[in-house]
DNA sequence: ACTATCACG
DNA sequence: ACGTACGTGATAGTC
């Protein structure tokens, strides 16, 4: 078989990948998008290709300055991204780290180092693969050169291949006359000029017709379009010269030896150590085989599997009279105890596992002795013990609350909070990215071990792995905690950890633990009632439109509004029609299917979101346990799932009556307390607008007194258009304001919503100059902080597009804002929590929305529940305003706000 | 797995 | 000129 030589046009396929790739950047703030597509269309390539050889080819100039020789013709290609610039010797570097040869000479482009090695190789009788995003190079194709063509969209990379009968196929041309075809019609990226009036299309025609340019010239005559002809006859010139300029030359003087370029030996150490560095995490799998394995294989000589309960005992035993700090992990499966990973010192690293010496015991039981078993907890003591005497590392600690004594939030450390503090941006801060962002090392993960089982699945017998998976767990937890401790230090976060996120942690698995109590008859009655209504809606829908489809299908209710019944409304989004409420709206009131279709769209929300979505998370014992989850969100705020309590309907009348089946239990009210305008409050703070201050010491309707002084309106004769207006203003705000998001809101024009703003700012200007100085101090540094100094990285801001820098611009003015309020309402739970603890009291927090606290409370406790959280809300910050809490009792949620 | 839509603060 | 309000999560449909 023939050798195979795969040649890489270098810039091309970066620019290919810049464009093709959305932003990446690692956590120094290098853009890393472009090299990161790069290198998957090369791991693609090598894997379907599997060559001999490979090099890639630079130019050494920027292809900017393509034919300067010829300078008289302006270059119109855009001057490289600086993001993209920044990542040329970073491929670079990324490919000598991976012993790949790199062609690049002066004087030379890299097409034509190409066309001249792939020439050579096919004459040394080689198949070639030649990579360009660019399709110039179609001109080399042959039988034995093939052309590939990546195209980058959403993520997924297809290649188009071209032999040269593939160009016929597409171009209607061999690829030696695609360089006359390219030369009559020009080209502005790369200055050639071309014959003028002289387009693709007729490019095309004439070289189907006559084969060359010589030949069309020669025939000149008969041609009949008048001014094509006349156009070809004064431009003999210029189409000779573009068609040198298109030419690729094959013929450069290039050494060049195939043994060089050997496609092997990718995977160096050094290459690793770069991939770290650019935190191509998913990448790193190619590096197994190298050092990462020889490292953890160090690590591992100190892990130890504990045989049975003596063994376990002996050790914690030990740990506990000799460490000041332990690394643990509790594995529990549906709450009941499996077994642990203890990390004492980097030398002492055990793992036991209770549940499969249970099980292998219970095998010798009946099923009525196994009712009879009493519980073995012998260890799950002597783990309650050690975390009363000795600091504690975990991960995930939520999860090892059930096994900890108590909440010791000062003794506690989670790692995984610690790294949400340092960025809050990451999608997921699992134990294998912590180990390697901040320890350097590379240690099995959880798809590794587990694929897709899950851990909960109880083993007969445990696999090594899974051991040394959970005492790697451990042992991270252990290690990364002076690392993490100190880059919080640095941050001046550490109190942010150690007084509101540990602590915090603790309110919300007790929070989780309490549920809430949901009617499941009534929540199947409300939905039954939604049905009938949809049902009618369903008919009434089919019968004006003449047709039944499935009104939940934007594509084919776009279809049948504006296609088939030939509603005036316009595309929108790039997949086809837009069917969203605002758009709906609009046409309403002239069409009353348009009215029926959102009537629907509202019911069956709610029926599929509400009544059903939430009856599936009632559990046995009525009530329903939320996952407040603390890792999530870019501001600070937590969020939650399975369900979301946080996002239960308010606004309509219909579905707010959902809330009536939140209930409290035997005993009990439900109590809720919400701060009043937070956000606002802490902007008048953190600004230090007097007017804005000012507005909120008069003690009434901020949004009325904003309208006063914004229209210059007397308070008493504000209408109610201009409170509404000033009201969206102040949101837009605390959004960071725009006029044209504003003009949206209140579709109004932009032009009057940027007088509104101007009013705004001219109103309470010192909130102008903070939005202003928030923004610069973001762009210095790269972040911003609350008041608290929790910080949220904003890498948009550095952003040579305009949409994604006024994106960060508006994050810079609004992060600040809701972390601040996010910080304030944590510190609140945490002192709420301990109030009703120190108190004595049975009444439970058992929700939180974002400004809004609902409390379980017990009849006897109101009056000093209700003391409890106004006061600790109110004084959770001292701001230059005051904070209001509006407090209200209900039997359900519904009649409670 | 991704998009469109819509629920909340 | 560019095309947007900030922060979330669940569902259904589509590929």
């Amino acid at each position: 078989m023939s050798k195979k030589l795969v040649l890489i046009d270098g810039h091309s396929i970066l620019n290919r990948a810049f464009y093709g790739v959305p932003d990446l950047t690692n956590s120094k703030g290098l853009h890393t998008n472009a090299v990161y597509g790069f290198l998957n269309i090369l791991f693609k390539i090598l894997d379907e290709e599997k060559p001999d050889y490979l090099a890639v080819a630079f130019d050494v100039k920027a292809p900017t300055f393509r034919h300067e020789m010829y300078s008289e013709y302006k270059g119109t290609r855009k001057p490289m991204a600086d993001e993209l610039r920044e990542q040329v010797p970073v491929i670079k570097d990324v490919l000598r780290a991976m012993q790949v040869v790199i062609l690049e000479q002066a004087g030379l482009e890299a097409d034509d180092i190409l066309g001249t090695l792939a020439k050579r190789a096919e004459a040394d009788g080689m198949d070639v693969a030649l990579v360009s995003g660019d399709r110039d190079l179609l001109q080399i194709a042959t039988e034995h050169i093939k052309i590939r063509i990546p195209k980058t969209k959403m993520g997924k990379t297809e290649i188009q291949d071209y032999y040269a009968k593939d160009v016929k196929e597409a171009y209607q041309v061999t690829p030696v006359q695609f360089i006359e075809l390219k030369a009559l019609m020009g080209d502005t990226a790369d200055n050639i000029p071309g014959v003028p009036k002289i387009g693709e299309k007729t490019a095309t025609s004439l070289m189907v017709e006559y084969g060359s340019i010589e030949n069309i010239y020669a025939h000149l005559e008969e041609i009949s379009k008048k001014s094509i002809r006349e156009s070809l006859q004064e431009n003999r010139a210029l189409a000779d010269l573009s068609k040198t300029l298109a030419t690729i030359k094959t013929d450069c003087d290039f050494a060049f030896e195939y043994e060089e370029a050997k496609a092997e030996g990718y995977f160096t150490n050094e290459a690793y150590q770069l991939f770290k560095e650019l935190e191509f995490k998913n990448m790193l799998k190619y590096f197994e085989h190298i050092d990462t394995q020889g490292q953890n294989e160090e690590l591992k000589k100190h892990f130890r599997i504990l045989e049975n309960k003596q063994a376990c005992k002996e050790v914690m035993g030990k740990l506990i009279k000799k460490c000041k700090e332990i690394g643990l992990v509790v594995l529990s499966d549906n709450k009941k105890f499996q077994g642990l990973a203890i990390c004492g010192s980097k030398e002492e690293v055990y793992f036991y596992y209770q549940a499969a010496i249970g099980i292998a015991e219970n095998q010798q039981l009946s099923l009525f002795d196994n009712f009879e078993q009493k519980e073995d907890t012998e260890i799950e003591d002597l783990i309650k013990e050690i975390s009363t005497k000795v600091s504690i590392a975990t991960v995930d600690i939520k999860k090892q609350y059930p096994y900890l004594q108590d909440e010791n939030p000062k003794a506690y450390f989670d790692i995984v909070l610690a790294a949400y503090l340092l960025n809050p941006l990451k999608s997921d801060y699992d134990t294998e990215a912590i180990a390697l962002e901040y320890l350097g090392l590379t240690i099995p993960g959880h798809k590794e071990v587990f694929g897709k089982r899950t851990l909960t699945e109880a083993y007969k017998e445990i696999p090594k792995a899974v051991a040394e998976y959970f005492m790697f767990q451990a042992y991270i937890a252990f290690s990364a905690k002076s690392v993490l401790e100190e880059k919080l230090n640095d941050a001046g976060m550490l109190s942010l950890m150690t007084e509101i996120e540990m602590p915090l942690s603790y309110v919300l698995y007790d929070m989780e633990k309490e549920g809430v109590i949901v009617r499941r008859e009534e929540l199947r009655e409300y939905g039954e009632a939604l049905t009938e209504r949809i049902v009618e809606l369903e008919q009434s829908i089919y019968e004006q439109a003449g047709e039944s489809f499935n009104i939940n299908s934007p594509k084919q209710l776009g279809e049948v509004l504006f296609e088939h019944m030939n509603i005036s409304g316009g595309k929108k989004t790039k997949t086809g029609y837009s069917t969203a409420a605002d758009v709906l709206e609009k046409l309403a009131p002239q069409y009353p299917i348009v009215n029926d279709i959102l009537e629907y769209r509202g019911l069956t929300k709610l029926k599929s979101t509400y009544a059903e979505g939430l009856a599936n998370y009632i559990e046995a014992d009525h009530r329903i346990h939320t996952n407040f989850n603390q890792t999530i969100t870019a501001t600070g705020r937590i969020s939650s799932t399975e369900p979301n309590l946080q996002n239960i309907p308010m606004r309509m009348e219909l579905g707010r009556k959902i809330r009536k089946v939140f209930v409290p239990r035997e005993g009990c009210v439900l109590m809720d307390a919400d701060y009043s305008q937070i956000e606002l409050r802490v902007l008048a703070h953190m600004s230090g607008d007097e007017e804005l201050i000012q507005a909120y010491k008069m003690d009434q309707d901020i949004h009325r007194i904003t309208a006063a002084k914004v229209f210059n309106t007397p308070f008493e004769q504000v209408t109610d258009l201009q409170r509404r207006n000033a009201k969206a203003v102040n949101f837009g705000i605390v959004y960071g304001i725009s006029s044209f998001g504003l003009s949206q809101d209140l579709s109004i024009s932009r032009k009057e919503a940027a007088e509104y703003i101007e009013q705004y700012f001219a109103t309470y200007p010192k909130v102008k100059e903070y939005l202003d100085k928030l923004v610069s101090d973001a762009k210095d540094n790269g972040y911003i902080t609350t008041m608290f100094g929790r910080r949220r990285p904003i890498p948009e801001l550095s952003s040579s597009n305009f949409m994604q820098r006024s994106f960060g611009e508006r994050v810079a003015m609004n992060s600040p804002i809701q972390g601040t309020a996010a910080d304030i309402i944590k510190i609140a739970m945490i002192k709420v929590w301990k109030a009703l603890k120190e108190a004595g009291l049975r009444s439970k927090l058992i929700l939180q929305v974002h400004d809004e606290l609902l409390i379980e409370t017990y009849y006897d406790e109101i009056e000093q529940v209700k003391k409890i959280l106004s006061e600790n809300m109110k004084s959770a910050a001292e701001l230059k305003v005051n904070l209001e809490v509006d407090l209200q009792v209900g039997t359900n949620w519904y009649e409670a706000h």
